[in-house]
RNA sequence: GCCUUCCUAGCUCAGUGGUAGAGCAACGGUUUUGUAAACCGUCGACCCGGGUCCGAUUCCCAGGGAAGGCUCCA
């Protein structure tokens, strides 16, 4: 077995390696049964995955999902037949000679030979042999439920410059029953989905006219607005001083920082009639050192703080744009802080209290990974980016933080840390991100004066906790379903007047709750309680304040909430108190 | 960018080689309502451009846009 897998496998619990194991299973029937009924198909890979597994083969003709019953078809009979599957290990020589007709083999198994390690083949019954490292269900016929989910098109080896194969997906269990809660628990996550709410509850959309850049809403841009709102008192609080810079600069000034080099191309450029070409801002660190460099600093001014909330684009590539989760307009709650070089480590355990804070409020789940030096494209000498690792590693591990390694994800100017998210559907999408960089501030001439009056360059730390708003936000829809809390939500209260006798009563009320600073809507509309109800519940109002005869007589209000509840207290006063005290607990505890 | 699929009214969806039908929404009227959908009526659409055809929303080609996927180890 391969180092990768044996390492994989022992971090399973035994429930998973079982699954991994029925899985694996279940791919290597699908293979066989593609085998069988497209003889002159070419495997070239295919896992098993927490999900399910899939299989990446190269045909010359196309495989749609009108193909599955057929494929489905003939799994079933491979399961029917419950066909042993029989482990072996073989020689090189030999190996080479069963797969000889088949290239992506021939690969692995100089991959394999390189690795020094041993070449294991599966035989299922007498149908067919593969290369593969297991493990595997003893039989065929313990694959007791199965599904062929989609099609797809997937580089080999993942990289563009390879030949695009063929892939199908596909799950398996161990009984129907759970593979229909599978699916059960798919379609549910799809109601969750930022794209099908955003639209539903009117925060976002987009247009042909500038894909990939969301068009914010009325309510949306409430949402935006609180959670900047937010993000700006509590670094206040903590010493950021908030700049804006141009979005457009002069291309010399990315040629400074090296993001012309190792970025360009992924930016969006503006032409001039006579001043040559202009980069439309992608990033801020540029224009933050332009800040720092205005005018002398000194070790006093250390750690400086500048952030700033400024429109960046990027011209991502048009099949990865993905709702608000990957768009080529956005802001970050960016900041750039100029420490000393004794001062970064405080600097990012003060930068990490700050990420603990913000996302315990949304009560999310999230991860730690470090970025490390890409060999091909990095700035610098190697020591430094080293010494700046072997930091950045120690940092995590005093502040007893678990965390994956990436190699080769570092930004071109120094190693990072990134916090990652999961949407609905399990995907992960980086979030916040902590860069340390000893390169821009050099190539800036960057300088402050330091305690005996000598000039020193500072080091730089890159830091977004939110990341970007909107990919925040597109989390943050899915993570609620849309019943966002009230601090954030876009109307708090809605008031229900029963009949149009009731029509001055529910308006005075609406205006003292929005001098109050409550977002607050009133359903004017001529139609039942029910009704009115109903339209408030599908826009996921926090509030609803019904009022009829009753209420107006004994100068009341009844109070349903979004679960259907209804709040005992009846005087609008007393609501006014239970609704602010509800937001100032999340946001100051 | 590449692969697959998709694009019909503001939204959700029908449907057809002879230019489309519904529900919700919107608008007008009736009703004046007590905790998740009152009733009647009106308005409103085949993504764009070519081609094939007597005729294209439907078939073909090109474009635009969207969704899922594109290194989880044989």
């Amino acid at each position: 077995m391969s180092k990768v897998l044996d390492e994989k496998l022992t971090k399973m619990t035994l429930e998973e390696q079982k699954l991994w194991a029925l899985r694996h299973t279940a791919e290597h029937i699908l293979h066989t049964s593609l085998q069988n009924l497209y003889p002159k198909l070419k495997k070239a890979m295919g896992p098993a995955t927490p999900d399910g597994f899939y299989n990446d083969f190269d045909f010359d003709e196309k495989i749609t999902e009108a193909d599955f019953e057929k494929i489905e078809k003939e799994m079933k009979r491979l399961i029917n037949l419950d066909l042993p599957m029989i482990q072996e290990d073989v020689k090189i020589e030999e190996a080479k000679k069963i797969f000889k007709n088949n290239p992506y083999k021939l690969e692995w198994i100089d991959e394999i030979e390189k690795r020094g390690e041993k070449v294991s083949t599966y035989k299922m019954g007498d149908e067919e042999i593969d290369l593969c490292s297991g493990p595997h269900l003893n039989s065929t016929g313990e694959v007791k439920a199965f599904k062929l989910l989609s099609v797809a098109g997937a580089y080999w080896h993942g990289d563009e410059k390879n030949k695009m194969l063929q892939r199908v997906y596909g799950t398996a269990f161990y009984s129907q029953k759970e593979l229909a809660n599978y699916l059960y628990q798919i379609e549910e996550a799809k109601k969750r989905d930022h794209k099908k709410l955003g639209q539903e509850l009117e925060l976002f959309m987009f247009h042909n006219t500038s894909p990939g850049m969301p068009y914010w809403l009325p309510k949306g841009l409430t949402i935006y607005n609180e959670l900047v709102k937010f993000w700006r008192i509590e670094h206040i609080k903590r010493g950021y001083q908030e700049i804006m810079s141009p979005i457009l600069n002069k291309k010399e000034l990315y040629i400074t920082s090296g993001h012309y080099d190792h970025y360009w191309s992924e930016m969006f450029v503006a032409k001039t009639e006579d001043e040559g070409e202009y980069g439309v801002k992608a990033m801020n660190c540029p224009n933050a050192h332009i800040v720092f460099d205005h005018k002398n600093r000194s070790y006093r001014d250390l750690p400086l703080r500048l952030s700033d909330t400024d429109p960046l684009h990027r011209y991502e590539r048009s099949g990865t744009l993905n709702g608000l989760l990957r768009v080529r307009e956005f802001r970050q709650d960016d900041a750039h802080i100029y420490v000393s070089e004794d001062q970064i480590e405080s600097e990012y355990k003060n930068v990490f209290e700050i990420v603990k804070k913000f996302y315990s409020i949304f009560d999310i789940n999230y991860s730690f990974r470090l970025g490390t030096r890409n060999p091909e494209n990095f700035m610098g000498d190697v020591k430094t980016w080293d010494k700046a690792e072997k930091t950045l590693n120690k940092i995590l591990k005093e502040s007893g933080i678990e965390y994956e390694i990436l190699d080769g994800d570092g930004a071109f100017y120094g190693p990072k840390i990134d916090i990652l998210m999961k949407d609905s559907l399990g995907r992960s999408w980086q979030m916040g991100t902590i860069q340390l960089d000893f390169q821009q501030p050099r190539r800036f001439k960057l300088q402050y004066i330091d305690k005996g009056g000598s000039l020193k360059t500072p080091i730089a730390i890159h830091r977004v906790i939110y990341g970007s708003l909107e990919r925040f936000i597109g989390i943050l829809i899915e993570h609620f379903a849309g019943n966002f809390p009230t601090w954030l939500t876009p109307v708090q209260v809605k008031i229900l007047p029963l009949t149009e006798r009731n029509l001055n009563y529910a308006n005075s009320i609406f205006k003292k709750l929005r001098d109050d600073g409550i977002r607050v809507e009133i359903d004017e509309r001529n139609e039942t309680l029910g009704e009115k109800i109903r339209n408030a519940q599908m826009e996921k109002i926090s509030y609803m304040l019904i009022v009829g005869d009753k209420e107006e007589k004994e100068k009341t209000i009844s109070v349903r909430c979004r679960d259907g509840k209804s709040l005992e207290n009846d005087s609008l006063e007393d609501f006014i108190r239970i609704i602010k005290k509800e937001i100032e607990e999340k946001l100051i505890n």
